[in-house]
DNA sequence: CTCAATTTGAGACTTAATCTCAATTATAGA
DNA sequence: TCTATAATTGAGATTAAGTCTCAAATTGAG
């Protein structure tokens, strides 16, 4: 309740009004954190909250990004999802059949600081995908 | 016209009919080749073929990426937005303004190969995206 | 040419995401 | 504890992206 790293402890630290709605959305994505659409937020917080609104959910996590606590990823289909924005993302996604596979392994410690001095940002996190055809459709091509 | 690297000519290698429709959206790509959304890419491409439908852009943007010449990409706003898929396409994105950077220097190539080993996958491109705040937008940030 | 199979356009439709505004709520300060 | 004020919210309207349907048109093999 009082974990001073939870999403909604940090929306306090950076200035914004602890509320219920806020709380609810923090605490379905500390639970679940993996590849969650807005709508499956919206869900799981109204069995926690159930006033909860869609327009909430979106402003949540607009904020939950900007404060870099969160993250969107694309997995090929129609809506972003989210992510806990805790280093890297990485997948391997088919652009046929939409098959995404996760990856650990990836080095990019040294591309973060080359950049981060070349254009003064900060970076909190990455996505790093790659495309292409996965074991079952590669027979099926053509070219 | 007849180049044969040309998508309009991959596509018919493929064994697709080569179509009016399906040449102004390869024209369209081949000439601009960055960032365009399937919106963008209807109007220019109505510009070569009045008749162009909304269905048959995005028809044909889901071929191409199928056969692995382009590749959608996402830069924080609704829609998404097609490149041509020539190696890796690198952005830093501010997660507050929006505002993209793009950079050429990544080293996957190592990653590639150990990937395609292990989970038998054809990679044909790659995403890389880092994510946080720009020099602008930095020192807003209370957190 | 002819013709079967593929492809297309128009517009209906579905779904994601944004916007509006009156009502509610959190919190600083008395 | 009690206001007062500004921030936040929910409901539903609205916009916009993307998909689907099917009759008509087109391609390209033969
Ligand atoms: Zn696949
Ligand atoms: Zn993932
Ligand atoms: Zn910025
Ligand atoms: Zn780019």
């Amino acid at each position: 309740m009082s974990d001073l790293n939870g999403l909604a402890a940090r929306l306090k630290v950076a200035g914004y009004k602890l509320t219920a709605p806020r709380q609810a959305v923090a605490q379905v994505l500390e639970q679940e954190g993996l590849h969650l659409s807005p709508n499956e937020i919206l869900a799981r917080g109204r069995q926690i909250y159930p006033k909860l609104s869609r327009a909430t959910v979106y402003r949540t996590l607009d904020l939950l990004t900007e404060l870099g606590l969160i993250r969107p990823i694309y997995l090929h289909d129609a809506s972003q999802r989210y992510v806990t924005a805790q280093g890297g993302h990485h997948h391997l996604v088919c652009t046929d059949c939409g098959a995404a596979f996760e990856f650990e392994q990836c080095d990019a410690d040294q591309l973060v600081a080359t950049l981060s001095e070349r254009f003064c940002f900060e970076v909190h996190s990455h996505l790093l995908e790659f495309y292409g055809h996965c074991e079952i459709c590669k027979p099926n091509q053509l070219s």
